[in-house]
DNA sequence: CGTTGAGTTCAAAAAAAATTGAACGATGGA
DNA sequence: TCCATCGTTCAATTTTTTTTGAACTCAACG
């Protein structure tokens, strides 16, 4: 009786696992992580919570937040599966959604707390006494602020380049 | 008797020097790293790591490793200061160059190394006896080095809109 | 309603990453 | 040549991050 899911994982799937997991680590995020993307990313049929935890050998709970995270990116839609109780997920395997989600989550909030941080800057350096020391703040501030701007503005330009 | 290299940092020091720490830490960088930098940023003078050491109180082994690091991307430039004897560094403010050093040291390699196991991976996939099933993995391949492909393309880009 | 089991949460444990500091090599000055 | 000390290295330690697993909530079904 060859099990539909086996519970260990192929050749080919630990290698796109693996690749996911290593490469998900570029972007700072923990490897389990990757893994699970790793696995919707290469299964055909979609995968239940339970299947991510047998296959990878990871914890419910390393599961339930993996995907709780990945969620937030659209990283997979959930669908109708085999067992009407369970939920099932499916890569969403469009590289511009991850990497747009990947910004709205985790840059754009840094972007902007870095804004406010710069402002505060800019305050501060205004109660500088010395003069000379003054102006060199405010062109070190005024170079921040353009690299944010700059930052800011290859955000939109990088998910034009990866649009279809 | 003011000391011209106060061991402490200011307000203004204090603040920029704790923004790039978080800065760095969106590129998975140390903190270490970031305060190292930001020190140079906002510094007038150049620094010795002994400067460095004892202005953002970390050790010198960290001074050391940190501007090792730094150093392969560029980021400052090796000056004459006061005493001879040492060494004195000043930031390189150029964000292109920052990026630039960032993109050949760190994202190239993991990019060169995916690109090998991509290749591994379409060679086992001709191994998949299910064509059905190798068909999908196939399809699949296929996509992971598109996105590659894509990702390259848009370093030279990236590199081009941080241009002065 | 009560029971079952899917999925979440979070404190504790484990693992990974960063930092330290002492030992070391190297270099310049006396 | 010897000394003093700058800067590097790396094993040990500390800190941070990630993972685990047991307790919990919630919804469906009998």
């Amino acid at each position: 009786m060859p099990d539909d899911e086996p519970k260990s994982l192929g050749e080919i799937e630990k290698e796109v696992v693996s690749l996911f997991a290593d490469g998900v680590r570029v972007a700072g995020l923990p490897r389990s992580i990757g893994e699970i993307y790793g696995l919707l990313f290469i299964s055909r049929e979609p995968l239940s919570l339970d299947d991510l935890v047998k296959r990878l050998g990871i914890s419910k709970g390393s599961a339930s937040q993996g995907l709780k995270f990945l969620r937030t990116l659209g990283a997979f839609r959930e669908v109708d599966g085999p067992d009407a109780r369970r939920t099932y997920f499916e890569a969403d395997i469009k590289l511009k959604k991850l990497v747009g989600g990947f910004i709205r989550e985790q840059l754009r909030p840094h972007f902007d707390s870095g804004k406010d941080r710069i402002k505060t800057l800019e305050k501060e350096v205004m109660n500088e006494g010395d003069a000379a020391r003054r102006a060199f703040y405010e062109e070190r501030v005024k170079k921040l602020e353009r690299w944010l701007k700059q930052a800011k503005l290859l955000l939109p330009l990088v998910q034009r380049v990866l649009g279809e």
